[in-house]
DNA sequence: TCCTCATTTCAATGATTATTGAATTGTAGG
DNA sequence: CCTACAATTCAATAATCATTGAAATGAGGA
């Protein structure tokens, strides 16, 4: 990944909508939701959704396929990850070990709750 | 992780000279580098750098520490760690093991070049 | 204590970016 | 074919953010 695309997928992560629409889709999986289910459940205008889909689309965080008359978005797993290891990569000067038990428990894992800090177990 | 700390974090991470701040220190480790030397490494003034420190700090992504004259700043990892988990929190709805092996790929490990695409392995 | 150096603060300027509502595209069902 | 519907595009407005240079702070060494 180029710096560049990161900190385009970045700035479209801090925008309030643009953030919860990725979570909800991050929590969705890979079935995705519709543009317009996506609109409700953000609480947001079409127009505007759809303004900040394109922007996310663009960023490689989320990917859009048609179903029927809807278009379906998903979370760019990929890109999702790429964006990660861009961010962390050559961590600590090629030693890991410093730095990997403080991110082990970033991984994605069921978790109802994450206030409660959580101890990393390589 | 509440979300408006998150997007603070993001917001943060999406500018050119405190993305490679934060990369940079990434790589240096817990070590950490000299406010001034951090200026120099991305060739901005010190005005500049102290402004977009401040904002990195203010954001979780770095923590700072006073030694002799300098000001010595280096990576949280702790933060950089609760922002990648609040990102992917409840990921496929409680069944990770679906987009977990996206994922493992981005954990901390040393690279020299991330162009190419990595397999996960479990 | 005085002087030096590293860093920060400040005010002003220029440049992106989000939001809104109306109009448009394009897909399918009757 | 034509109507209805889902999503996008467009132009205008309002708000936020990065950059610059000069001035100020504050900690240490002599």
């Amino acid at each position: 990944m180029e710096e560049r695309q990161a900190r385009t997928a970045f700035a479209a992560l801090s925008q309030e909508t643009r953030l919860r629409i990725v979570r909800l889709l991050v929590q969705a999986g890979p079935e995705g939701m519709a543009a317009g289910a996506i609109a409700q459940a953000v609480e947001v205008s079409p127009s505007n959704v759809s303004f900040h889909l394109k922007d996310l689309e663009h960023a490689g965080m989320i990917v859009p396929r048609r179903e029927a008359r809807s278009i379906i978005y998903s979370a760019d797993f990929t890109g999702l990850r790429d964006l990660i290891a861009f961010l962390m990569k050559d961590c600590c000067a090629g030693h890991p070990e410093i730095c990997a038990p403080a991110l082990v428990a970033a991984q994605c894992r069921p978790s109802t709750n994450n206030t409660t800090r959580k101890k990393a177990h390589a």
